[in-house]
DNA sequence: CTAACATATGAACAGTTGTTCATATGAATG
DNA sequence: CATTCATATGAACAACTGTTCATATGTTAG
């Protein structure tokens, strides 16, 4: 750490974002990084669904993906509505198929430049 | 887990993508889930940076942000270039710009929700 | 070739996360 | 109002993650 970096350094502690803000975007994203949270959102964008629909679509416990619903409600990333007994969840707004529309789109690309590389 | 959703199940599961994408998909999210990693992509945004520039701006140990730019670097999120003894880093695409950008905007929209809230 | 600098890497450790199991809540039905 | 179904929740545990420390690699200057 001895080289000078001052100007470049300086240009961007302007730009950057507070660290509370960074840390709300980082936790925004750490809940589409898993699996089972992508798959359960993936569903949503087809038709609300009740918690036990997307246990067995998933193949897993009812215990398991009302925890991670939980999350995604926390994140309002969905929303949820009452019919009796059963429980339905959608998602809440456009920002999740967008999300999750760009990443695919990363990935894609990826995909295609490995692909040249042969 | 009783009553009957079918008609439901079988449409989702035509259109979920598979378990070998969604894995790659949230994946990749997973990387933007640190604020590490948030903070020096989007540092990256303004300029390239080299390590120690990066380190010194975090407020971080070198070894830390080495360890960080690897995962970003085999995400292929960012690039390097060598100059001398200096490796300066790099945003790859504009993939990323636009990940952080929807996830800032569902961030704002939830701010505005939960101020009108009061 | 050696010293100094910039970065990379591996092992270790603490902190976090996702699932399971057992159990609780809450609504409808007879 | 007791039972059944749908969902929620809490504790516990294994698996994973990010940082630190020590050390290795690789480049340049003298």
């Amino acid at each position: 750490m001895e080289h000078n970096h001052d100007a470049i350094l300086e240009k961007v502690r302007q730009d950057l974002p507070t660290d509370e803000l960074l840390s709300d975007l980082s936790d925004l994203f750490k809940i589409f990084g898993d699996t089972t949270r992508c798959k359960i959102l993936y569903a949503l964008f087809e038709s609300e669904m009740c918690v036990c629909a997307i246990a067995e679509l998933l193949g897993m416990t009812q215990s398991a993906i009302s925890h991670q619903l939980r999350i995604l409600k926390d994140a309002d990333l969905v929303g949820k509505r009452r019919d009796g007994k059963t429980i339905y969840y959608f998602l809440s707004d456009d920002h999740v198929r967008t999300i999750i529309a760009q990443g695919f789109e990363h990935l894609i690309e990826d995909y295609l430049e490995k692909e040249q590389e042969t």
